[in-house]
DNA sequence: CAAGTTTGGCTAAGTGGCTTAGCTTTAGGG
DNA sequence: CCCTAAAGCTAAGCCACTTAGCCAAACTTG
């Protein structure tokens, strides 16, 4: 038997990409390991079992949105960086909508890598933040809010919750808009 | 065999049950079989299937949650209104964490009953953006900003997503009230 | 109350997913 | 050139869902 010569990373990365094709919940060892001509237990000798893929999975997607996020906000602030994020935010988890799912995960304290990723994307928040003026508790606050407001849309989007027809991507400039002018006057704790 | 005497109600109620015990992704035809003591295969003759059953608990769980939001918000107005409505629904996912994920799954157009119960919920949120002056258009969008902020804080928080010390029962509070700011100064578009 | 019918239970069997065990063969290093 | 580590394989078992087909309980009706 020829080998084929693969190894976590490559796995890894076709397994994204798969995901991106037939969905997050469609990932299935048997469609990996066929797609990459091999036979499904070789796949163990590369991740730990089906829970290893999703959350090494994981690690990778919230690298790549930390990334676009960071990228988004960079050189902007106030209004401008949050716009810009969250777009890149929603554009994120439509050009991946097998991987999007993925970095809901929780990180998982074993994995420095994927502990980082999450820092890199909650830190990015942070940033946008600062340029608002909100600091220590107000700025965990107003990052569970932003998060929770973009997590949830995208989601609901993506499970086709939005049934009427009302305009998808104005209600979202909406959404953000609002967000950003409770920035501006989040009421403030001292924290 | 003595017939233990179950109908689609039955399986169905029971299924919410232990979906809230268990969690609803283990949620599995061959525990609720044993918790009703039957075999699994004779669940088939009260429930199409698992995805069916997915599909009745749906229902049953928004059907609820419409109902306690719908009683939350009644004799209140404005922010009174809205903050009810919103600690009526971070309740209602708390108390029943296996139910609310199933009440995501979008209103099947063939069951009226599903139909009927989203449109409950959709409406109380309108019922209560019309009390800020919203109507059309606005209220289409305000609606999707506030079930993504609702759904996406609580599915973080279930998620074990909050990391950081910071109270989040706190964090809830000030996303609401910002979601009260936002909606009296919504960004109106004239729909 | 008896007979017939409906129906709610059952067992058996097949599919597809994940996982482990253990073998073989390739590829690379001494 | 041989030896070892590792990357592939087959076989086999588990668990979930599903379908088919049987049997007995309960209801219906004369």
């Amino acid at each position: 038997m020829p080998r084929v010569g693969l190894n976590q990373q490559t796995v890894v990365r076709e397994a994204a990409r798969l995901a991106d094709e037939v969905g997050f919940a469609q990932l299935t060892l048997a469609a990996l390991a066929s797609r990459l001509g091999v036979a499904l237990p070789s796949l163990y000798k590369h991740v730990r079992g089906a829970d290893a893929l999703a959350q090494k999975l994981a690690v990778l997607a919230t690298a790549e949105l930390a990334t676009e996020m960071t990228t988004a906000a960079v050189g902007r602030s106030g209004g401008d960086a949050l716009r810009a994020m969250a777009d890149a935010y929603r554009d994120y988890a439509h050009r991946h909508p097998g991987r999007y799912p993925a970095t809901q995960r929780v990180p998982d304290p074993a994995d420095p890598e994927h502990i980082e990723a999450g820092e890199r994307a909650v830190n990015a928040i942070f940033a946008v933040l600062r340029g608002y003026g909100l600091t220590g508790d107000d700025a965990v606050d107003a990052t569970r809010a932003l998060r929770s407001a973009l997590h949830g849309f995208v989601t609901l989007e993506a499970a086709g919750g939005f049934g009427l027809p009302r305009d998808v991507d104005r209600s979202y400039h909406q959404l953000v808009a609002s967000m950003d002018i409770s920035f501006r006057s989040w009421p403030r704790t001292g924290g």
